[in-house]
DNA sequence: CAGCGGATCGCCT
DNA sequence: GGCGATCCGCTGC
């Protein structure tokens, strides 16, 4: 099993946001977005890599949370061979995904139940950073990237 | 070490 | 038909 101390994360604001995958209302992709709170959103990225999502909106309202980057603190064995390198195990939406084993397997899943992956509360930043999301030319006002330790 | 481009595919235009 | 909520290897300084 692995874990890591997620360090970056993205928010999604829904409908109302259009950098939002569910911008544009629900297709077959997104629709785990409009599913209750828990709910895991998986798409694939550039045609290679996963990209993992927690719907946080009530049923309906499409906001989610973008798991983007995290450090390893448990099962660093496991990460290495999923990833194939020593460094650079999760400080990335793809390589956080690859490295915890997510897959499109999880889409449509709920956290913290079997089968899935779980979130737990982790210790209380000191410091969050607030910076415009990544890759993202929309809604650059909207400061929702947030780093932290 | 920074910069560039290839890989590869589902979804929207 | 084109483009992304990306990563990695290779190039050239």
């Amino acid at each position: 099993m692995v874990e890591v101390r997620i360090t970056e994360t993205e928010a999604y604001g829904g409908l109302d946001d259009p950098a939002s995958h569910a911008a544009r209302g629900r297709t077959p992709r997104n629709q785990p977005m409009f599913g209750l709170a828990g709910t895991v959103y998986i798409y694939r990225i550039y045609g290679m890599h996963w990209c993992a999502n927690i719907v946080t909106g009530d049923l309906g309202d499409p906001q989610a949370v973008l798991m983007r980057g995290g450090v390893v603190t448990k099962g660093n064995e496991v990460a290495v061979r999923r990833r194939g390198r020593t460094v650079g195990l999760a400080d990335g939406p793809g390589k956080l995904t690859q490295a915890l084993g997510i897959t499109d397997a999880f889409n449509n899943s709920s956290v913290n139940v079997p089968g899935s992956f779980s979130l737990e509360p982790g210790k209380e930043p000191s410091e969050i950073q607030q910076t415009p999301r990544i890759g993202i030319s929309k809604a650059v006002d909207r400061l929702w990237r947030f780093c932290y330790a």
